[in-house]
Parts: C-alpha cells; structure tokens; sequence
DNA sequence: GGAAAGTGATTGCGTATGCAACTACATGCC
DNA sequence: GGCATGTAGTTGCATACGCAATCACTTTCC
C-alpha cells in the first residue's frame, strides 16, 4: 500500500475536494437565505427517517452521519429542543439512549428537500449524462468498500 | 435546471460526500497525530508553490483554497506568525497584499506530503485502476466546468 | 476634480466541531 | 460475586470557520 502517488490520482482527488466543497457551500447559502436548517440537521432526520422504527441508537447516528460522538451530543440537543425528535432510553442497556423522529422533524424533512435536492441537481448532477452518474457511482463505491 | 432528482443521482451525490469525509478524517488524524499541520495549512502553502513566482493576492489565495476571506486572514496570521510565509503590501494597488512563500513553508511542504500522499493513495486511489481514475477526473471536471 | 459606488482585507461575533476527561453502566475473567 | 476492563453518552475546552460590519483605497461617472 501507499506506493507512490502519480499526478492522475492527484488530480482525481483535488477535484473530488472542489466539487464537494463548492457543491455544499452553494447548497448551504441557499438553505441560510431561505432560513431553513443546515445540511447536517438534515442529515440527522433523514437518517433516522430511512431507520427501521425511525429509530437509531446515537452511537449508530454518529456513524451514519459522519459526526463525532461530542457533536452527535450537541446537535441532538438543539435537535430535541427543537421538537425534531426525542431521546428515549434503551431497554436493552441502560448506558445507552435510542433518537426517535417526532411527526415535526419529519414535516421539517419534507421542507428542506425541495431546496437540498434542487441544489444537487443544479450544481452536481444536471451536468452528467445517466451512463456518468452510474459510472461515478460505481467508482465511488468501489472506495468504499475497500478495505 | 433544477429537475426532478432521481436516486441514482442522489446516490452519486452521497457516495462523493461519504469519500470525501472519510478520507479527509483519516488523513487528519493520521497529520495530528504526527504533530504536523492540518490539511488546510498545506492547501494554502500548496497554493503558492504553485504560483508564479510563489505568491498570491490574499484574495486569489482564498479562492484557490476554497475558504472565506476572513478564514483566510486568520489563517495567514498563522502562517506568518510560525514564518511560514509572509505578506507584502502590493505594488499597484494599496489595498492589497501579496502573500509569499517562504523557504520555512517549502520545507513544512516537503515535510507534510508524504502522509498526505499516502493517505490519498491508501484510502481513495489505491482501489482504482488508471482507467478509472481518469474516468473520475473527467467526470469531475465536467461538473466544475459546467457553468 | 470629486462624490458615489465598488473592492481588498480585517475584525467582532456567533456557531460548529473534535479531543480528552468523565460518569454510568456492561461484560469478561477469576 | 466482584474486580478489571470496555463501551455509551456527555461535558470542558480549544480551535476553526462564516457572515456582517468596518476601514482603506480605487474606480467610475459627471
């Protein structure tokens, strides 16, 4: 492993940086300017809206959203003040707390779609043919599951 | 613009956001945990290494680097402060500042790539073929340059 | 030439985030 | 059972970052 980086791989990593960084800042002014909720707000309910139960534990939500355990604590908060969702203990351990969607977090996924998914399209994806998203797909994937 | 977003494309979407953070963390971790810079450190010094003559209006250094102005004050701040780099009042317009690239901040350059490279090519580039990582990078580059 | 509008950089302020330390509970080992 | 070790979640603290306001200078327009 790590043998030498040639300039190609280099060059598919910075653009891979630009796109994603240009892509969410856009993403993230327009949600700020039409007063909706961060990305990462909306990752948490999505998250826990394609859960079984609409239910994870907040060890398996840091994961699922790549926040550490400390942020996944404080955005909860705000969360659960907010009424988005709630914190239930878990039956099973006692250490551990189960986050549920509540009907206003889920009202509150329904309101930022519009805008994350226009977004998306307009700054990502509207560019490339079908047979390209596939491709990108495959590739990305391919890192992924890469161990 | 703005079409309907299907899930192959929202699919592609998340699969760039997944890498990207992941390797980002990974290669994070492993810098702090050397006692080197962070990844935006060596994106700014990258950026005048690059430039002609090994310096940047601060704005063009912003852009480059993909961070806010006032990020990049701070940021400068710091570099200049560990001698890294420098400013210099602009000759034709008073407004400005040049920033340069010192012979501190080459060697840090030199100092930091070889975790940087490796991290990349472990844990992005290393799974693909050369046929792939020039596929990503076409893709890629067509969504930058798609206005 | 000079007022109005624009641009480059900085600063104040609020927010987000990670690491390390901590508490509470669970599990393993004897 | 009971001690040692591990895991779930939270909190203290330090840092990073963006937006809006600001200051200095430049450009435009009359």
């Amino acid at each position: 492993m790590s043998r030498k980086l040639s300039k190609p791989r280099l060059a598919a990593w910075r653009g891979l940086l630009t796109v994603q960084a240009q892509v969410v800042a856009k993403i993230e002014r327009r949600l700020a300017a039409e007063g909706l909720p961060a990305l990462m707000w909306y990752d948490v309910l999505f998250a826990l809206h394609e859960a079984a139960g609409k239910r994870l534990r907040m060890s398996e939500l840091a994961d699922e959203v790549l926040l550490s355990r400390s942020g996944l604590t404080r955005l909860v908060d705000k969360l659960e003040a907010g009424d988005y969702l709630r914190r239930e203990n878990c039956a099973t351990d006692k250490r551990g707390l189960e986050v549920v969607l509540t009907e206003k977090g889920t009202q509150v996924l329904r309101e930022v779609w519009p805008v994350y998914s226009s977004g998306i399209s307009e700054w990502f994806s509207d560019s490339l043919s079908d047979g390209e998203v596939a491709e990108l797909t495959r590739i990305l994937d391919k890192i992924l599951h890469a161990e």
